[in-house]
RNA sequence: GCCGAUGUAGCUCAGUCGGUAGAGCAGCUGAUUUGUAAUCAGCCGGUCGGCGGUUCGAGUCCGUCCAUCGGCUCCA
């Protein structure tokens, strides 16, 4: 007999080989039932593994996180299975469960498969499904292995293999499928009751855009079909969110195909969301201390090769300008750090001097493949609110706190709390990537996991992610459809300052060299507004809004009021408009409501017969009657609570 | 850049078997003078993404380029 303790800290007695699926059924027969994969000792076995000795057990379903997983790398499994009897003769890849459901890499020859096949796929897992055919492990020699998958002629899954340890290596066969695979999976394909076929993609095999293209597919599947119902409900809501769609029905931002793709242009309603943002950075950054600097759009080639961008991505740029006569070349700017290093140096500095803080709205330029442009959030020309912290080496970490307040002071005046705080460090095993010493490598990286350290924050380090010229700190926020963006960043840079020579003078009265931070807390105006708009869906925050409050006046009778009370608005610093068409009230207050107008203001009759406006709230409905004043001072009120009880 | 899909009016979309285009919304004009999510009528609006080809004839078939979308790769 063996003891199982399970989460309540209870400890039962089994027969040693007991599984998973026993231990659930002798709690319950609901539990047995939805049991898809069991957590023993701290790792997710099969339902179905017998388990030999002492053990904590917890048994995972449909609503643990780790039984959501087994789902759906069973999921995989079964999707392989339908389109190895639909297509004889498929190679198949990897095949892993991801965040929101699975995918499988297949190279079914020539026989491409496409969006068309995805319905046939559908019905075949379906009818398969329905089979309840059991998963079963089983372990086998590597030369095993390799023997299945030769005879099988499978170059992916004999490459995989080549790469295990013999001794450990687990095959799963459901129905006449076999799979390499650590698993674990779910009992029986019976579980998988919804499935959908989500989409079909390239996908380089083992990421290698120098290997073979492969035909991944992506699939999601549930325990109920009213789940996948729900589910599908919910992208289309977040489709609604999307930046670009909503982008256009506010009328934020175009593009043109004429000024080039990637190439963002601002519409009034934007530009003024926009300046409204850069103007409170600025206050912001004036009070910690930043002075304002000013660069131009272009740089001679011999800036990029001294700060060592010519190197590394003078063949991905944009093509150089020349000058018609001299022939001398000139890059569009990608990065506004060389300019500041050159401000830097326009004269010598003292240790007192330091901190220096050079801020720019800087925009720059860079080619971005075709393929990878996204609406705002991907462009070949866009805004950093950039700024530059040249400082002694002790003043690095201060330094460093200081912009980790400013970037986490503007998250949360806009509500970003969902960010993930990410520290990305050189890949020691690729050292040709990055320019600069070993030791300025690790002095910059041992900052940033100082800092970290230091203040506590949650942070997930990545290796191979740093900038080519230093580590950073980057906050990733998520948008509407799931996917991360990278916004507010934090570079250490001991490298740049070598490149460019830059010094101060010691309190020893000797030379030093300064170290540089660069910062960028939105990353760039575009990417961030374009996040923005998911995040509120559109309904911005009081003070950024592009029009606060609409006056929707009753007929044309009432017009004249309502350009008083404009004008009173206007007075107490409200941006307000007039609604003058010649349409029935309900319609001017669709329209309103469309566009997201945070207030809408009737006026009629009775308004302005008592001086009064009646107050409708965007998304919540009518609020009563104010006085001009009123309203004005509620709207005041409002703002300085959005923006100064967060800091 | 790669794989796949898509591209018809400002927007959202229809267009059968190849016979030179249609709706709703928006816009304009007029009527209406409107009370908390769409008043009515008329009008304007399209080299059917560009270029080439097949055909008596192409929005429709073929090729190519461009753009967009979903991924992959990349991202100073």
């Amino acid at each position: 007999m063996i003891n199982i303790t399970l989460p309540d800290n209870s400890v039962r007695k089994f027969e040693a080989g007991v599984t998973g699926l026993e231990i659930a059924a002798s709690i319950s027969e609901g539990l047995a039932r939805n049991v898809l994969s069991a957590k023993v000792d701290g790792e997710v076995w099969d339902a179905t593994r017998p388990i030999g000795h002492d053990a904590q057990v917890q048994l995972l379903t449909w609503n643990d996180k780790e039984g959501k997983s087994t789902m759906w790398h069973s999921s995989a499994h079964l999707m392989a299975e339908a389109i190895e009897a639909l297509y004889p003769g498929a190679k198949f890849g990897i095949g892993p469960d991801i965040e929101n459901g699975f995918y499988y890499d297949v190279d079914t020859g020539d026989r491409m498969i496409t969006d068309a096949d995805l319905p046939l796929i559908e019905a075949k897992m379906k009818e398969l499904a329905k089979q309840k055919q059991t998963y079963r492990r089983r372990e086998v020699s590597k030369q095993e292995a390799l023997d299945y998958f030769n005879k099988k002629g499978d170059e992916y899954k004999l490459e995989l293999i080549s790469e295990l340890e013999d001794g450990k290596i687990t095959f799963y066969e459901s129905g006449g499928f076999v799979d390499l695979c650590r698993g674990p999976h779910v009992p029986d394909t019976g579980h998988i009751k919804a499935i959908k076929l989500t989409s079909i993609a390239g996908a380089y095999w083992r990421g290698d855009e120098k290997r073979k293209q492969l035909t991944r597919i992506y699939g999601i599947t549930f325990p109920k079909s009213k789940e996948l119902e729900d589910y599908l409900q919910l992208i289309e809501e977040a489709k609604k969110r999307d930046h670009r769609r909503l982008g256009k029905e506010l009328e934020i931002f175009t593009f043109s195909q004429k000024v080039g793709s990637g190439l963002p242009l601002w519409l009034p309603k934007g530009a003024e969301l926009r300046e409204r943002l850069e103007a409170y950075l600025k206050k912001v950054q004036k009070a910690a201390g930043y002075e304002s600097v000013i660069t131009p759009h272009i740089g001679n080639v011999e800036l990029y090769k001294t700060s060592g961008h010519f190197q590394k991505y003078g063949q991905e740029s944009f093509r150089p300008i020349t000058t018609p006569v001299e022939g001398e070349e000139f890059f569009l700017k990608p990065m506004n750090c060389p300019h500041h290093c050159e401000i830097y140096k326009y004269k010598p500095h003292s240790y007192k001097d330091l901190p220096i803080r050079y801020a720019e709205f800087g925009t720059v330029y860079r080619y971005e493949q075709s393929g990878e442009l996204h609406g705002l959030t991907r462009v070949r020309g866009f805004t950093q609110d950039d700024a530059h912290i040249f400082c002694t080496p002790d003043q690095v970490k201060d330094e460093f706190k200081g912009v980790m307040a400013i970037v986490m002071k503007i998250f949360k005046a806009l509500d970003f709390d969902n960010f993930v705080t990410q520290i990305s460090l050189r890949d020691p095993d690729n050292k040709e990537k990055y320019i600069g010493t070993d030791e300025n490598w690790e002095k910059a990286e041992k900052a940033i996991l100082e800092v970290a350290e230091e203040t506590g924050l949650e942070t997930v380090i990545v290796r191979g992610e740093a900038a080519f010229y230093g580590p950073k700190m980057d906050f990733m926020v998520k948008d509407a459809l799931g996917r991360s963006w990278q916004l507010g960043t934090i570079q250490v840079d001991y490298n740049l300052p070598d490149r460019f020579e830059l010094e101060y003078i010691g309190s020893d009265n000797e030379k030093h060299r300064p170290v540089m931070i660069h910062r960028a807390p939105f990353g760039s105006m575009e990417r961030f507004v374009a996040v923005l708009i998911e995040h509120c869906a559109g309904k911005f925050p009081l003070w950024l809004a592009p029009v606060q409050a609409i006056i929707l006046p009753i007929s044309e009778k009432y017009h004249a009021y309502a350009e008083k009370v404009l004008s009173l608005l206007q007075n107490s610093e409200v941006r307000a408009e007039i609604d003058t068409r010649s349409e029935k009230t309900g319609k001017k207050i669709r329209d309103a409501e469309l566009k997201r107008t945070p207030f809408m203001l009737i006026v009629g009759e009775k308004e302005e017969m008592d001086e009064t406006i009646s107050v409708r709230k965007q998304g919540e409905g009518d609020l009563g009657t104010f006085s001009v004043d009123g309203f004005a001072e509620m709207i005041q009120k409002e703002i300085i609570k959005l923006v100064s009880d967060k800091k």
